[in-house]
DNA sequence: TTATTTATGTCAACCGGTTGACATAAATAA
DNA sequence: TTATTTATGTCAACCGGTTGACATAAATAA
């Protein structure tokens, strides 16, 4: 096993000092062609590798940032990550997951080891209603669709709008018993928007709001059976406006073993609008989040905050009904 | 801005010397109760954290595992990213995410940038078929579902029997003119194995093989498109076996636009059988791979091989007909 | 009482880079 | 010819931890 390569080596083969090398790498100071050239086939040949770690050290800075989010095995979660990761790329930073499955304490954990790593930044997103403490000071923080605290700048979508025009549709297309699915139930939460938007709708139309609880990271038949009660006790239902695609996925699959057809006898709109989604169930009328453009605005404001500005505020991106066949 | 806390003024509260600090955070050598208590009375009181660069730079150790997938925005590759942070996590490892988007430049460029972090394994799968250089001498590898070179050991399942199994079942059902989609096509790749399968079962049957190259990174689009030849080529189809779980459902939308009904004019079946598409297209039958199961196996031959064991044989999981609606 | 063992703690070098301060040779100006 | 500027390169401290070597006080044994 032979020994890494190190900047000594690479001086040492080309006859230069350290300091050289390093000039070289960096591109400071004066270096004559021949300097250049004899350390780069110098590094060549030994096959250097600067170690990174090093660097960081003393530059107190990782060019790292830190992804705090429930899950990438999730259609919006998956795609918003990925967008988030290729923006970071682009703007030099690489990525450090910190999937937290919803469990607060996890989360705290993960911030914790992020923040150990020197991460230049930290981008989060979770449906947690839990506190979790993001106070460290110095470190730039954005969050998307969660509120996390009034002093870091969130990027999120007008949801108060993405449950008025859902719910709205569904009057529209002739539904009266509209029932919603949402969590967490305090209304600061962007979910709470939403269910805001439709509780305001069904008003305006005279029509009872009737909202089932089903918690994000519930396994599936959890939900199911959350799902099944709604047919139950409210067998009068002729749509469901879900908090978000997989959702109405399963509200569809309870609904047909309830003998309802879809749209004839139930109209469902979900909330999302991921690309997978549009690809396994292109039917689905739902409404659209602008993830690619979120991950972008998120990264812009973690480079600013990282540059030294200070960003309070927050950024509200516009949403789409987007109509399929199930509404 | 104050200046971060170190161990040196966790020292200097405590009235004690740095070495001392360090003994008590890393648990070694003989300390005195009271000693103990201090030096933690100090850490909380100053809110030290230790920089885990510092640590990283002396130990030459990282804990941190980079992943090279084409993309976590796909049900395949979501789930498992996410099993393998878990997996990864649980083993005291971190993620350094590095999405390639199947594109061998940028695949090569992240597999420096890894390796320059000083990565202590790296866990690679993409349906690439062009060769990137992985010649690393001592960092542990593991491959997920892709054949990169002999010395590195591969965690796969068995294809050639998924093939077989897929197309098995449609012949069962009555097909007789059965297409496939595929790629890439040279042979030694995954999908070529599930290709021969295919081709396999095909000849035992006296039917013709047909398969249309799709390549995994095509935009939607473009991918239609070649769909829409197999019809307009081969409108006897009445049955397809596709590569994977999204491509399955682009075709259903192709062939309902051509008017066929699926499962009566046109029976389809998928591969992979993530969580997601189980949820978002319940009724699609497919191949299942084992995802996390393959997570797991891929963290232990990594952690095998961290620990300095030689590893280079091959693990082969088994798949499974999922029946849904779709054949 | 003196020698040995045990408990507690400090010193200083090290991990592998970066960079300000400084030295010297070559080129140009006075 | 001497003074000044420009080009090229080296020295050594530093980033924030870790740890082997060593010192000393307290406890125990001879």
């Amino acid at each position: 096993m032979n020994k890494p390569v190190k900047l000594e080596d690479v001086a040492k083969k080309a006859g230069v000092s350290k300091t050289t090398v390093s000039r070289v790498l960096n591109k400071r100071g004066y270096l004559s062609e021949e300097t250049i050239k004899k350390v780069h086939n110098a590094m060549k040949e030994l096959e250097y590798r600067p170690n990174v770690i090093a660097r960081q050290l003393f530059k107190q800075k990782t060019n790292l940032v830190g992804l705090v989010f429930p899950t990438v095995n999730n259609p919006f979660f998956g795609q918003l990550e990925a967008a988030l990761d290729t923006e970071l790329y682009q703007a030099g930073y690489k990525v450090l997951m910190g999937n937290s499955q919803n469990n607060p304490q996890k989360e705290q954990e993960y911030i914790q080891l992020l923040l150990n790593h020197q991460i230049d930044g930290l981008i989060i997103g979770a449906h947690n209603d839990q506190d979790v403490q993001y106070k460290e000071k110095n470190l730039p923080i954005v969050s998307i669709e969660r509120l996390v605290s009034s002093h870091i700048p969130m990027v999120g979508v007008n949801n108060y709008e993405g449950g008025r025009l859902a719910t709205e549709r569904l009057v529209e297309i002739g539904c009266r018993h509209i029932i919603h699915t949402n969590y967490p139930p305090h209304e600061e939460s962007t979910n709470g928007q939403r269910r805001q938007g439709y509780e305001d709708v069904m008003k305006e139309k005279g029509l009872p709001a009737i909202t089932y609880a089903v918690d994000f990271d519930w396994p599936v038949e959890e939900k199911k059976k959350v799902f099944e009660q709604i047919f139950s006790e409210h067998p009068e239902v002729d749509g469901i406006f879900a908090d978000n695609d997989t959702n109405a996925a399963l509200i569809m699959q309870v609904a047909q073993k309830y003998g309802r057809k879809i749209p004839e006898d139930l109209k469902i709109i979900g909330f999302d609008g991921a690309d997978i989604t549009k690809v396994l169930f292109p039917g689905l009328t739902t409404i659209q989040q602008p993830i690619n453009l979120m991950a972008k605005v998120a990264v812009e404001l973690l480079e600013q905050q990282i540059k030294g500005e200070v960003i309070e505020d927050s950024v509200q991106l516009p949403v789409k009904l987007i109509t399929g066949v199930t509404a």
